[in-house]
RNA sequence: GGCGCCGUCGCCAAGUGGCUAAGGCCGAGGUCUGCAAAACCUCUACCGGCGGUUCGAAUCCGCCCGGCGCCUCCA
């Protein structure tokens, strides 16, 4: 089975077939950057970062272009509040930015342009528009004539009608249409312009994405991504741009992610109900985040409450036990080395792959996924508890069973893009979070060891109590006492 | 007002015409353990309501109830 993607544009699950056999090329909406990153964009990020990896396991060679827009109202607001330049305000938050994508293990895109390198593009493409009588020059800002475009609306399922119930013309505006959306903007005094054919000015929302693409991608590309609220106006509008300029449409295959929501209502800078990417991290593993997130499908809704991410690291501790029990058994690292002899040898293929890839063809269907990892954690825990209970198949069936680890912690590892941290640091994580004395931990569990010696199993208890309530969590294995934080 | 989405086990969540409706969390019982922990096993849903289409529907159509989104900056 191939893969299939829902395109908005046509409101179907589509066959994946990329413009150019084996290249994918795709662009993603990133972020303004005037302030720090909240969960809507982790979730964004995390969706296409997780469509970018399972392309390249497909085996395609995945050009994946990923913006900043680094001028903005919203950019010289903050900076006039803070009373600094708009690029210090810039400078910080694209900063902050790599910090918390970092955090959630987002493979950095190929290329990650700026809007303000990209000025000159912008201004060929304006200039463009308006040779073909596309746009129009009104008193130093320049707008898109949106009568003159027969698909607008096309891929928001809008007719200008419809639109024009709703629209309006700002104050100091010079719309000849009130559905026209600007190109230039004529820049006021003190703000940050750029020269050009109709005086001072900088660049309007849109234009960018359509300049940075087409530099990158070419005049048509086969995946452009966003969340669902850029659909309209900023998608309609890239469209109508690109498609202006070049005559051609600039993307195949459309692609926006649903909200992120706190109590069922959309999370967002405007309504003030948003939790940044920070927030969470103070307190939760960024894997508890990532697979919160995947653990819903891309295109829906997601309700967002601490209940949730308790729940999505019960499920990512499960993992991470049997890995730490494989590498403890095998070596450190040993999964790791597995993953790379599994590829290497082309052994990759099994059920338990093929459900998994199944699933993911379907439209990335990363719960669905996550279900047949389950499934497969299950399978793998009770053939090593029996294997256990058997020590003559332990050395027998060891190696089968490695190769079936290695094959479940790649698909999380390589796609989904979880298990990124080593299974028994991952176990510890919480370490910093509750100020744990190690030393203490240490002298504790001796004591229990020696009163459990003495068979003085009161004295043991005490010691765990004592352990349980600093959060530590105590397991008795065959190997001896192993800690982990609660 | 226009366009669109959603309502599946106590909670989260796949499934969108046909095997016994995935999976996770929580709960109950059991195996293992000095006791635990971890792991494993067993148990827990006729899919918002009504009507229709069909041999057959959670899945298609209609109406109703409830929730939400876009149409204005927003991932």
């Amino acid at each position: 089975m191939s893969l299939r993607v829902f395109n908005t544009s046509t409101g179907q699950k589509e066959e994946f077939i990329p413009l150019r056999e084996g290249h994918v090329g795709m662009y993603v909406c990133g972020v303004t950057v005037y302030d720090y990153c909240h969960i809507g964009h982790a979730r964004a990020a995390i969706v296409f970062d997780t469509v970018y990896r399972y392309l390249q396991h497909l085996g395609y060679e995945v050009n994946d272009v990923c913006n900043f827009t680094d001028i903005d109202d919203k950019i010289i607001k903050r900076a006039n509040e803070e009373n600094i330049g708009w690029q210090e305000v810039t400078e910080k938050y694209i900063q902050a930015f790599y910090e918390d994508m970092g955090q959630l293990n987002i493979t950095p895109p190929t290329t990650e342009p700026k809007a303000t390198d990209h000025i000159d593009g912008m201004l060929d493409m304006v200039s463009s528009l308006i040779e073909q009588g596309k746009a129009y020059e009104a008193e130093g800002d320049v707008y898109f004539s949106v009568r003159n475009f027969a698909e607008y609306g096309k891929l928001s399922g809008h007719n200008l009608d419809d639109l024009k119930a709703g629209a309006r013309v700002e104050p100091g505006e010079h719309k000849r249409d009130p559905l026209d959306f600007a190109l230039w903007k004529k820049s006021k005094p003190g703000e940050p312009s750029w020269d050009s054919p109709w005086g001072p000015g900088r660049p309007g929302w849109h234009i960018e994405c359509s300049a940075m693409s087409r530099h990158f991608l070419g005049t048509q590309f086969d995946i452009h991504g966003g969340g669902k609220d850029l659909v309209f106006p900023h998608h309609e509008n890239e469209i109508a741009q690109s498609q202006g300029c070049s005559g051609t449409p600039p993307v195949k295959y459309w692609l926006h992610n649903g909200f992120v929501n706190i109590n069922e209502e959309k999370m967002s800078k405007s309504l003030g109900n948003f939790f940044t990417i920070r927030d969470i991290l103070e307190r939760y593993h960024p894997e508890v985040l990532r697979l919160f997130l995947l653990s819903h499908h891309y295109r829906g809704p997601i309700d967002f409450a601490d209940q949730y991410l308790e729940d999505a690291k019960k499920m990512l501790n499960r993992f991470y036990e049997l890995f730490d029990k494989v590498n403890s058994a095998l070596g450190t690292s040993s999964l790791d080395i597995y993953i790379q002899q599994i590829i290497d040898n082309n052994k990759l293929a099994s059920d338990f792959v093929t459900r998994f890839e199944q699933a993911m063809n379907d439209d990335f269907n990363t719960a669905l996924a996550l279900a047949h990892m389950n499934e497969e954690l299950t399978r793998l825990n009770k053939e090593i508890t029996e294997m256990y209970s058997d020590p003559i198949k332990v050395n027998n069936e060891l190696v089968l069973i490695d190769d079936d680890v290695a094959r479940l912690y790649y698909c999380g590892k390589k796609i989904l893009g979880i298990f990124h941290s080593d299974p028994h640091i991952y176990k510890l994580w919480n370490i910093d979070h509750l100020n744990l004395d190690t030393e203490n931990v240490e002298a504790l569990i001796k004591q229990r060891k020696a009163a459990r010696e003495a068979k003085d199993w009161a004295k043991a208890d005490e010691c765990r109590d004592a352990l349980t309530a600093l959060g530590v969590v105590l397991e008795d294995t065959a190997q001896g006492t192993v800690w982990k934080v609660k």
